[in-house]
Order: structure tokens, then C-alpha cells, then sequence
DNA sequence: AACTACAGCAACCGCCCACGA
DNA sequence: GTCGTGGGCGGTTGCTGTAGT
């Protein structure tokens, strides 16, 4: 018997989203909280699949989400990840607070896949580690064979037991990394963290620019009171139409921003709190607590963790996915 | 300046699996 | 065991902006 389709095919609209459909979203899940998504387009009048609201929550507008210019560090742990763990981006993303799976994804399929390729052709691999690493990443990114790393464990014993050994593979792998992006092992989330800049902002457009739905729901949090009535929203808005995106939330919500981060605000309120909670590892949670030291965090629980493995006492599991380069620094071809 | 090709990204699709009722 | 639902994932599409001519 085949499952039924998530939604009514008919009269489902798709595309990018405007901030009204936004904002609709928000409110909704602020009040009831993520979950029973098939019921959302129903409650909220809004005309997607339910798919796609979740999606949309949990991709573009769930709180502590940073999109786009993805800095050298997350690079690379993204690099090692993947090695270690396959194409198994929701794990990934747990490592990489703030960013989402399909994020990753999508930074990996447009640009370092295409680095490793070009590297691999380049350099070769040097040993066999390296070679048999080249053959499995390679055999990843084969559209048509999809990593071994993903193919179903149905076993749940050795779902789990495979977990664990991945876990600890990545504990190694982020430790390799963070160590070489010394001095500072956190990874910046400053701006000026010389990030990968895109041929063109990221945020230009509104889809992009989540930020505004975060602020708006910094402002949303901290004055449940007073929540807007969605229906009679001012909205100056272009969404993917050329123009720019304007998305004057002042306007809608006059309550200031300088009193902490999002995540701060969201943290103090159990209702955000639950939603913080969804989906995402409690690492996670707790890295998109606090901006400023998220991976201090990660950090901390993985080198806490009595199950840290030491450093240096078993680097034989640790595929070093050339980053030799890395003392010559970003723009150096042999990084990759 | 106009046109074309390409790159990047948001979003969707379809499939599978886990879990709870 | 069946069914409904949510979640994860790879693959793909279509739009938009940019670079090149």
C-alpha cells in the first residue's frame, strides 16, 4: 500500500516564500509549537504542503540558524565530517552549530565537492589512506551510487554500534580540525572571520535573509503580549522578484534588539526553549545558546566527554583529507 | 549595452526509516 | 501487524545574479 502524498496535490502552492507566509509560520509554531505539521496549512491557512512548512522551519527559520558564508574553519570540519561520516548531513550538522543539513549540503555539492575533485586530480593522494578516502569520497559524490556510509543500517544494533564509532570518528576528526585552526579553536562567527565570499550575498534577497525572521522572532518572543495580528501585517516586501528585499519588521514590531542575542531571549522562555529542543542534538542546543562561544561549547562536551578520544594516542582513524595546506592558509591551491 | 553561459541556492520530490497509536 | 506522521536523505529543478563575450 502506498503512502499517501503529505498533502492534497491541488491547490498547493510552491515556490519561494514571502515574509506574509513567513510570519504566518512563526506565529503559528510560537504559539503551538513545531510538530502535528500536517495540521499547519489547515490552522494556518496557508497554502503549502506540510512538507514544505516543516522544511521551512526547520531549514530557514527555526531560531540560532546562520546561513551562508560558511568561514574556513567550518570548512574544513565540514571536509573531515564528511569524510568520516559520508553524506549524512544531519550528523554533520550537528557538529556545525547553526547550520542545517540541507545548508551543508548544498555548500558541499557547489563547492567543495568540486575542491576535492579538483584537488584529487591534482595532487593524488599520497598514501594509502588517502587513496582509499579519494575512492570512497568519490564514490559518494557518484550521483548514481549513493556512499556506502548511507546506505541503510537496518540492524538497530548495528545502527547504533556504527553510530558510536562514528561519533567517536568525528570527536577525533573535530579535534584534528579545531587544533588546526589554532590560535583560536572556536570558530569565529564574527563576520570579519574572512568567510568565503559569495560571488554575490546571500542575503541580497529575502529568502535568504532568515535573519529578519530570527529578529522577528527575538521581538516575537519578547512581547507574546502584544503579538501582531498577522492578517492586518504592513510588509514591504520584493521576495525573489529583483527588488530588494525590504522586510520592515521595525515597523511591526517596535520593541528593541540590543538586549541580547535571539537565541539569549528565546532561552529564557521554556516555549522557545521546546523549540530549540527540536530535532537538534542537545550539543547543538547548546551551542546555539550563545553565539559567541558555540563551538567553545562543542568543545567542552567533546573534550569532557569521558569517551574523548586522546589526541595523538590514535590518529590511525583520522582521515587527514589534505589540509596540509592550511599553514599557507585560505587561498592556498594546495588546501585542496 | 545586450546577450549568453554559468554558478549558487532555495525549494521540491520521492523514497526510506523510526516511532507511536 | 498496520497505519499515520515526522524526519532524513539524495537528487533534482528553476530562479536569480554574475561573469564573460
Amino acid at each position: 500500500m502506498g503512502r499517501p502524498p503529505c498533502c492534497e496535490k491541488i491547490e498547493v502552492k510552491k515556490g519561494p516564500w514571502t515574509p506574509e507566509e513567513d510570519i504566518i509560520l512563526v506565529s503559528y509554531i510560537q504559539q503551538h509549537g513545531p510538530g502535528n505539521w500536517r495540521s499547519v496549512p489547515t490552522n494556518t491557512g496557508l497554502l503549502r504542503c506540510s512538507k514544505s512548512c516543516r522544511l521551512r522551519w526547520t531549514n530557514y527559520l527555526r531560531p540560532g540558524i546562520r546561513r551562508g558564508n560558511f568561514t574556513p574553519s567550518e570548512e574544513k570540519m565540514i571536509i573531515h565530517l564528511q569524510a568520516l561520516l559520508g553524506n549524512r548531513w544531519a550528523a554533520i550538522a550537528s557538529y556545525l552549530p547553526q547550520r542545517t543539513d540541507n545548508d551543508i549540503k548544498n555548500f558541499w555539492n557547489t563547492h567543495l565537492k568540486k575542491k576535492l575533485v579538483t584537488t584529487k586530480l591534482q595532487n593524488g593522494f599520497i598514501n594509502e589512506d588517502k587513496t582509499n578516502m579519494a575512492t570512497e569520497i568519490s564514490s559518494c559524490n557518484n550521483n548514481n551510487n549513493r556512499c556506502n556510509h548511507n546506505k541503510r543500517i537496518t540492524n538497530k544494533g548495528q545502527w547504533e554500534k556504527k553510530l558510536q564509532t562514528d561519533i567517536n570518528m568525528a570527536k577525533q576528526a573535530l579535534f584534528q580540525a579545531l587544533s588546526l585552526d589554532q590560535p583560536s579553536s572556536s570558530i569565529p562567527l564574527d563576520p570579519d572571520d574572512s568567510p568565503k565570499s559569495n560571488h554575490h550575498s546571500a542575503t541580497d534577497t529575502y529568502a535568504s535573509n532568515t535573519e529578519n525572521i530570527s529578529k522577528l522572532l527575538q521581538n516575537w518572543t519578547s512581547s507574546t503580549s502584544s503579538r501582531p495580528n498577522t492578517s492586518s501585517l504592513s510588509i514591504n516586501r520584493s521576495s525573489s522578484t529583483g527588488e530588494e528585499g525590504v522586510f520592515d519588521h521595525h515597523s511591526l514590531f517596535s520593541s528593541n534588539s540590543e538586549s541580547g542575542s535571539v537565541d539569549e531571549k528565546l532561552n529564557l522562555m521554556p516555549e522557545t526553549s521546546m523549540l530549540q529542543g527540536e530535532s537538534k542534538t542537545s550539543i547543538d542546543m547548546e551551542a546555539t545558546a550563545d553565539n559567541q562561544g558555540s563551538l567553545s561549547l562543542i568543545e567542552k562536551w567533546l573534550f569532557d566527554d569521558q569517551g574523548l578520544v586522546q589526541c595523538g594516542d590514535n590518529q590511525e582513524g583520522i582521515i587527514d583529507v589534505s589540509l596540509e595546506g592550511e599553514k599557507n592558509d585560505n587561498n592556498s591551491p594546495d588546501l585542496f
